[in-house]
DNA sequence: TTGCGTGCAAAGGTTTTGCATGGCA
DNA sequence: TGCCATGCAAAACCTTTGCACGCAA
């Protein structure tokens, strides 16, 4: 969810626009393509400031393909109301752009660790881990290139 | 190694800098301040060009922090020629955006663990944990705001 | 001499910021 | 009314590229 001290028409047409988009990336200039047209285009800086905000409180996340293109979103919405939501990560397949989420036990150990240790806090809702799933590591390592 | 088919004065200096760099990541901005006073300074074409051969040759590896960002390069040297580097993660702090270098044993368990359970093959290389480092942590939670 | 490396400056693209305006409460 | 979000344009940022020059072999 979006949050601000009160909605804008801005912030419902992004809100409509992530709704339509989920399970699938799109890239700010998306944002912007997409309400291009209509009477009621986003300004660029609302798109980046709004998006912002979803990454920060985890509605949104952000990642990049490489280095040269633009960051891409992924709307996840809520995905816990309260705060002591469960340590769940995001892992990107580098390959085919599955985003899985894992809710495991070993994530809640090693943040655990992390700060007990190192005295570094995570925070799970902005990190995303890069890698190969089952499926693409297994074609990966299949004779046929 | 810079490989070239010969090697400039550019090339030496260059690599006297990596070398005094190992075990520490750098970016090309460090390597254009590094030599910014001495009589020889370095074009930053030139940092940006041999750091893109150093990395297409492996000696030299380059993180994407995240688009904003310049990116970061670790001199590894020249390794074995397989990929059994120790692997090695990055946290990023979200407040005063240093660049944490983690070398800590609990990481390989969660990459492997990973692995075994998950069928997941981390990319240890792209994954950027985000977080607050211990500074920056105790500066939140202090009385002053 | 030949050709590649160099370096300056400009271009490139994405994202942020300054500031005046307008809309929500 | 007060304040925050908006949006335009300009700035900022890192990195790449064009081109002329110089150095290595």
């Amino acid at each position: 969810m979006i949050k601000a001290v009160y909605k804008t028409r801005q912030q419902d047409l992004l809100l409509s626009f992530l709704k339509q988009t989920k399970g699938s990336h799109f890239t700010a200039e998306d944002v912007k393509n997409h309400f291009a047209g209509m009477e009621n285009p986003l300004g660029t800086a609302t798109i980046y400031r709004q998006l912002e905000k979803c990454v920060a409180d985890g509605t949104v996340l952000k990642y990049f393909i490489d280095e040269k293109s633009a960051a891409c979103f992924e709307y996840i919405g809520e995905t816990s109301p309260n705060d002591d939501e469960p340590p769940h990560f995001h892992i990107k397949c580098e390959k085919c752009g599955t985003l899985i989420h894992l809710d495991c036990s070993e994530l809640s150990h090693l943040q655990a660790h992390l700060k007990e240790s190192h005295g570094i806090t995570l925070n799970p809702r902005r990190t995303v881990f890069y890698g190969l799933c089952a499926e693409c590591e297994e074609k990966n390592n299949s004779p046929e290139k």
